[in-house]
DNA sequence: AATGGGCTTGCAAACGATTTCTTTTTGCGC
DNA sequence: GCGCAAAAAGAAATCGTTTGCAAGCCCATT
């Protein structure tokens, strides 16, 4: 394990002074050709690599963006995170994550990742949605700057960037009217989340204006996991409610639940339409292809990236608004 | 934005030097109990954080590890990062994520997320496949205890978990003969991907053992991702070559496939079998539930940054040797 | 009473950069 | 050839910690 050369050594190859090479290696005018040349030539030749650690402490700039997420392995978040990483290319900064763990017995602090983050001096923080509680993070706006994305924290709302849930709960809701259904089941996100809260509003929003009675015998409550949407299936058919369609919290949730149909050979589209909730990148290759509401991920990290290098130089984050789309493939039919 | 309180900030609250403030919190004995107390208290009130840019920079370890990873959205990247992460709990250690952005027309040095994190002066890095050459690893590995994950790199065979690629695919392809089937289509990865060569290479040794012929109107290239097996199979189709199995490089290219065939009206496995590789968490939702080998990603990530602690702690790393599982679920059939 | 050995404690030197302040060198006009 | 401003280079302080070293204190031993 070599030791990484220092611009100490530099200086002592070069015969210069400390400063000198540090001016030269920042671009700082007011240094000689000739010496200039010398650094840059000894600075090639022996691979100097600034110190980020040393830079970090005297500048107070780290360079990292710290974002903290709760799951890394939902290809939502995922494709998020992807999105930070393409928004802050070329800046300089570079992001750091950090997630809640899940060691389920462990009473653990929600907090900790905050605070891992922090401690490493992280210049800015973007917060993916997440239980942290809104005045936690109001709090930390003081702090630090902040951007959180796919969630709404009141007073924080220059800050934040989503979509509206129930507005693309009640589209997706209003296009399985429009196809005849009558009779929609629905498996929710976990209770209390703000996401699946809005979007059984939007579910029952839809329902409403169409005159619908809302029957809450259609719906159970899942997590927005695989498993869920099947075990939501299952419960229904237990429960033995007739439903021509079904719409589920989101696609992984499609996912379980098309399985569970398919498994108790009710055939997708035909027997029992079913749509999602995001457009994970998969599910325009289930079977049969998911109609599903779009949430633009990617570009959504990449916004939140682009808003904290505003914030970050001084200026108004700018937080963009972004539209759900409906994208209709074949898992959805028409009521027959 | 108010400023972070300081070892000195303390000292000056509790009247003792910052020598002895820092050895306080740092648990060291030699301090009167009156006078620890009194520390504890002010930090504790105070709410002091260490900064670890500070600290890291003195003791010459930041306590965080780089992972390196080229893609983090592909579910199987992203379920050995949450492993690492796990691994770390609880360990002090926190893991730092670069990955090799794809920005396409840049001629893009893909030494850069090394960089990145050799420069913030990671303590350790852990290397998820990519395609930085062996040379470069291994001159790497002088700098820095290194694991790498999910691939091989000759003579740094004590720091590679990965598992047998050739074993996984011949023992599919196996089974797929033993189901009857004698023309068994494959869509490999790119061409000089070791996993997707490895592949290939097991698919040939299964087929050689069974005295089939390798027929290579029978083998498409792929990328490992979903829309390369939906093109794949178009290909083989538009070939006109017939095959009662296929075998899609990973579970990806597999979900692309099956699409691609059920819109050609093929029942699957009624008329022809699909299995894949990796076995995604997915995999065990899809229509039908697929059939592939297991490779236990979160384990392994989890293996990996245990060896990494165990090599930051001076020990041999011990890396585990990691066994593929054939999963058999119901996306190949008996052939007739 | 003087010596010595534990304990506590503080001072000061790192760590590797950046940056302010000084000093030295250079260049130029007269 | 002198003086003076401007340019270039070096010295030193700083960022927030950790840590080796020395100093101080108290008490016991002889």
């Amino acid at each position: 394990m070599t030791k990484p050369v220092t611009i100490e050594d530099l200086a002592r190859i070069t015969g210069v002074s400390p400063s000198t090479v540090s001016r030269v290696l920042n671009g700082n005018k007011g240094v000689a050709a000739d010496k200039r040349a010398l650094v840059l030539e000894a600075a090639e030749k022996h691979h100097y690599r600034p110190n980020a650690v040393a830079r970090g402490l005297v500048s107070g700039r780290s360079m990292t963006i710290g974002v903290v997420v709760q799951d890394i392995a939902t290809p939502f978040f995922a494709n998020m995170l992807v999105g930070i990483e393409q928004g802050l290319d070329q800046s300089g900064y570079r992001s750091m994550f950090a997630s809640t763990l899940w060691r389920d017995n462990d009473p653990n602090d929600d907090h900790e990742p905050f605070h891992v983050l922090l401690d490493r001096r992280v210049d800015g923080l973007i917060v993916l949605a997440g239980q942290a509680s809104d005045q936690f993070l109001r709090d930390l706006a003081e702090q630090i700057p902040i951007i959180i994305a796919a969630r709404k924290v009141e007073g924080l709302e220059d800050r934040c960037i989503s979509i509206d849930n129930v507005e693309g709960a009640s589209t997706i809701t209003r296009y399985l009217i429009g196809l005849g259904h009558k009779r929609i089941a629905h498996i929710t996100g976990h209770r209390n989340h703000p996401d699946a809260l809005d979007r059984l509003r939007g579910y029952r929003l839809a329902l409403e204006e169409a005159g619908i009675e809302y029957d809450e015998e259609l719906v159970v409550e899942g997590s927005f996991h695989e498993e869920s949407g099947l075990k939501g299936v299952e419960q229904l058919l237990t429960r033995g409610v007739r439903f021509s369609a079904l719409f589920a919290g989101n696609d992984q949730t499609a996912y379980g639940a098309m399985l569970a149909l398919a498994s108790h050979n009710f055939r997708i589209p035909n027997d029992v339409s079913v749509v999602g909730f995001d457009d994970v990148s998969l599910s325009a290759y289930t079977l049969p292809p998911l109609t599903t509401i779009r949430q633009p991920a990617v570009a959504m990290g990449r916004a939140a990236a682009e808003s904290m290098l505003r914030l970050l130089s001084g200026n108004d984050p700018e937080v963009p608004h972004f539209q759900t789309e409906l994208i209709i493939r074949k898992s959805a039919a028409i009521y027959h």
